[in-house]
DNA sequence: ATGGTTGCTTAGCAA
């Protein structure tokens, strides 16, 4: 077996219905393998899975009415498919999540919640959610040893480390909108911004704990310079002058990380006319068969 | 960064 070289990708289009030509495009212009979206925004049996079937993708789409929506967009087929954390608090805060195994990566796209204002109870579920996340890939991949964890909250609550480490071989990709930036260079005003809910000190400290040694930011291997955002506010011209937050992400496993050749933010797509406020951030993996390293 | 835009869905919410 040879090498195996994935393209996978990240981008939060802001209702799918709006952003199709723009994203059926860029699809076949960049030649990705996998696309995971956020904000689709449309119900399941809505998603114009067609003309993505017509380019020979394949779709999972968990969306609702007017809100949230995550979909994988993939050119090999999906497996295994999950939909929601299936824990009633979290799968109110309606269709965030959606897991897929393709070519034997485990893949999610993710759209945490934007929480809102700080101290408040949206806030406080968007901190949670973000722990539980992490609670729901450590328990499918890790291998059994004790029981599963009940949530990062209440490991943490109890004076334990957020969570034991996933497996060391995993293939799991978590792509998503996470409505948090990780440090000053991945904010345009730092200083203003670290009273909103993008750049709290909680909210990246929630980041860091979903992270925790297990996950790590594909973008930030091939790249040390800051003023390299992924969303910028529809409002003020904020795109023009760069005033902007890299909250996209494409994490990988370390496993897969090992493997990452590429990684960027592609503005193109913002430019345009009639855009998505974020712009779609991309991972390249050079897959050695699994078990050869 | 008090308002500013966009995409829902029907004036208001979410981001």
């Amino acid at each position: 077996m040879s090498t195996r070289r994935l393209r996978i990708a990240s981008w939060n289009v802001n209702s799918i219905r709006m952003r199709l030509d723009a994203v059926l495009g860029w699809l076949e212009t960049t030649g990705t393998d996998i696309l995971c979206l956020q904000e689709t925004k449309v119900p399941d049996d809505a998603f114009p899975s067609d003309a993505f079937r017509s380019l020979g993708y394949e779709v999972v789409s968990f969306g609702q009415k007017a809100y949230n929506g995550v979909a994988i967009i993939t050119n090999d087929k999906p497996r295994e498919v999950t939909r929601g954390f299936g824990d009633a608090t979290l799968d109110a805060e309606g269709a965030r999540l959606v897991g897929a195994t393709v070519g034997g990566v485990r893949v999610y796209s993710a759209y945490v919640p934007n929480g809102k204002v700080v101290g408040s109870p949206s806030y406080a579920m968007k901190l949670q959610w973000l722990a539980r996340l992490r609670t729901l890939l450590v328990n499918r991949h890790t291998s059994a040893v004790g029981a599963p964890l009940a949530s990062g909250q209440a490991a943490a609550n109890a004076g334990m480390p957020h969570s034991r480490p996933i497996d060391a071989d995993e293939r799991v990709v978590v792509c998503g909108d996470f409505n948090v930036a990780a440090e000053d260079r991945d904010v345009h005003d730092p200083f203003f911004w670290r009273m909103q809910v993008l750049f709290h000190s909680e909210a990246r400290e929630a980041l860091r704990r979903f992270c925790g040694n297990d996950f790590v930011d594909t973008f930030r291997l091939h790249h040390e310079e800051g003023g390299r955002y992924s969303w910028w506010d529809y409002r003020q011209g904020a795109f023009p002058k760069n005033e902007g937050l890299r909250i996209d992400y494409v994490f990988a496993s370390r496993a897969l990380a090992a493997s990452c050749i590429e990684s960027d933010i592609d503005k193109q797509p913002r430019r345009q006319s009639n855009p998505s406020d974020h712009a779609p951030v991309t991972a390249t993996f050079a897959l050695e068969p699994k078990g050869e390293t």
